[in-house]
DNA sequence: AAGCTAATGAGAAAGATTATCATTAGCAAT
DNA sequence: ATTGCTAATGATAATCTTTCTCATTAGCTT
């Protein structure tokens, strides 16, 4: 669970900059839920020093324009992944012992029209309009288990 | 702190508190979700006055005891409801704006054959036993919406 | 080239959760 | 009841993630 404060409230409007142009690299370059300090350890190593305050501030910006979103797997920090299109969305499997986190994206299209409904039935009955939706399962991994 | 195996007997269940009783008490009284802090200042309503500490330690233990569940809805802190039944689960809606928080139940049932083929699934492929999943549904309420 | 302002960096601060440790209290055997 | 063992509690310090502050830098626009 992440620990510390509520995030604040931002301008919408932002700047391509060298930062968070690096920041989104480390998706792209294949990182699957990545945390605020992995990001910051992996531009480390390759001798890109940004302040940790900068990447959490481009993952916030980054998640404002659509192409990351924050998950929160129980482990005390937000994890940061590319943002599918729900159609293509992935569910996770999370391991409670070893905290280990795997994409799964079986069974995503038949989940649809469920989701549809379910969407359809949260706006119609209590007016919320939804945005996105995930499923998440937990349990112990092969390696953890007896 | 490592939990010490202890020799085989009734012992390791833990000992029945008044305090942990009225922590468990709130939740019964039909408290939803509910953060650590909740629980405390409701008991402290009530001049019931134990230690922050213990209010997360007593949360701790009726999880590990299967009465209570642990949820992060991106509020900065942990939420806590009584665990249902599987068959019962509800699903959770969230304002990304205010942070609101709904219990919804409907299509639990409908989606039970789906869960149930992805449980076996994950167990099959990926060498995991389930234990629990959740669907959360994330948007903007009737209030905060324009 | 100048001016405006968003973005950055470094460190302090906030807030939730956990650890420490002396003390208390639940439980079992006497 | 009394004793003895040990888990649980309370108070508070410590930890850890995330956000805030503010002086400085850099990206745009004109």
């Amino acid at each position: 669970m992440p620990k510390g404060r509520k995030r604040q409230n931002r301008k919408r409007i932002g700047r391509w900059t060298a930062q968070r142009l690096a920041v989104l690299d480390e998706f792209l370059q294949g990182g699957e839920h990545l945390s605020a300090r992995d990001v910051y350890q992996r531009l480390r190593e390759k001798e890109i020093n940004l302040g940790i305050a900068t990447v959490y501030r481009s993952l916030d910006f980054l998640i404002e324009i659509g192409l990351l979103r924050q998950y929160d797997f129980g482990s005390g920090e937000a994890k940061y992944e590319l943002n599918d299109d729900e159609a293509d969305q992935h569910h996770h499997m999370v391991c409670r012992v070893c905290g280990k986190v795997i994409n799964y994206s079986k069974f995503v299209k038949r989940g649809l029209s469920l989701v549809k409904d379910i969407k359809m039935e949260l706006e119609k009955n209590y007016g919320f309009k939804i945005n996105s939706h995930q499923f998440e399962f937990r349990g112990v991994c092969g390696v953890c288990g007896d």
